[in-house]
DNA sequence: ACGCGGATCTGACAGATGTCATGGGGGATC
DNA sequence: GATCCCCCATGACATCTGTCAGATCCGCGT
């Protein structure tokens, strides 16, 4: 009997998910979680064989969550489920020891397999994924870079992140142009949506 | 017996909830559809009771599709299904003929009940996001002010908008200026970011 | 010890952006 | 018919942005 922890902010979606593998005759979910820090203790505590973690949740990332729970519980496997199949994320998400990545809009069927793999011990990936994240390479951005995106993301202007990053106005234009120029993009907006969509923010 | 249809594109997503709402002995998921035009088509020829959409879907919004199918087949309740409760969402949603809005972060036993007074001819709101959309009132944006920040969205500058809808410069300025008058923000970037987040574009 | 790259800063410049005043044309409303 | 709002446009202005050239400091590897 392969024992489940399940942690997915949406409500819905996470009953749903419960449902779904309740149905498998050798799975059983015997946690679930809100967020990244109630699946850290949840793991913990249950000491299931396999996490379910995604990687959007509040409070702590599913990819945070992941190298606190190879730290506090070693032994319990945790596979990604999660909507976006950014190559960032993929990188990140193995780099901080996770056994397997599987993306929303894969078939269903395919999730209970991914889930006995992972219980076996092998390492689950979706090959194209794969592919992309080796292709598309490691985050260019510096943290300053990354940290001054981040900001920049909401439409804040050059002072804001400034003021927020406790930097000089020009230091934050020049890291802007850095960024700019390493995504290939042309202003700030732009450079913000291609590393998020590449996961590297 | 209450038969649904269930349209969803992210599949593993899709199979769960066809999966929890298998569970319930009084319903039965008669058809699913990855997109909003395949959720239309599934309705004129399935002819469920109610049709479970979510908003976000390639194709045809969930909205669009809601407006399809209150044409093409009447009788068919659709109950809205989606992850962002925005304001926006609902009234246009509810505008276009939608029977119930129900967010994806509700819990899970609520689904089911929203689908049984679906059925039964009840219209099924969450009374907090009702209140938020009466508060937050209409979209105050022209169509032209939404056609030209949607297009501003991932960082076009004005030139690239401008050929996109074939307009002059000049104007693609007035109308993103007022258009960030009247969401109260600071630049274009905040401005889409906004509008969005109250489901005005 | 030396060089390299990252973090931080400044100053200057061209071009993009946001604002405002102003105009004409068209449809809806009163 | 007058009024209002939306569409579309132009020109001028102040500010914001993106780029570039330099400069200092620090840690790391050879």
């Amino acid at each position: 009997m392969i024992r489940l922890l399940l942690a997915e902010d949406q409500h819905l979606v996470r009953g749903a998910l419960s449902a779904l593998l309740g149905l498998e005759a050798d799975m059983t979910v015997v946690a679930e979680a809100a967020d990244g820090a109630e699946a850290v203790t949840a793991a913990v505590e249950y000491r299931p064989d396999v996490a379910l973690l995604d990687i959007e949740m509040p409070v702590l990332t599913g990819i945070d969550a992941t190298a606190e729970i190879r730290r506090a519980a070693p032994e319990v496997r945790v596979l990604i489920l999660t909507t976006f199949g950014r190559p960032g994320y993929l990188r990140r998400a193995m780099d901080a020891g996770a056994r397997g990545f599987v993306v929303k809009d894969a078939p269903a069927a395919d999730l209970a397999a991914a889930v006995r793999r992972v219980a076996a011990g092998e390492i689950v990936l979706d090959p194209s994924l794969a592919v992309a994240s080796l292709g598309s390479g490691p985050s260019p951005l510096t943290d300053r870079e990354r940290d001054v995106l981040r900001a920049a993301e909401g439409g804040a202007s050059v002072a804001d992140i400034a003021a927020t990053l406790a930097l000089s106005a020009g230091t934050v234009r020049n890291y802007l142009s850095s960024a700019i120029g390493k995504t290939a993009a042309r202003n700030r907006t732009e450079a913000a949506r291609i590393a998020h969509h590449n996961g590297w923010l």
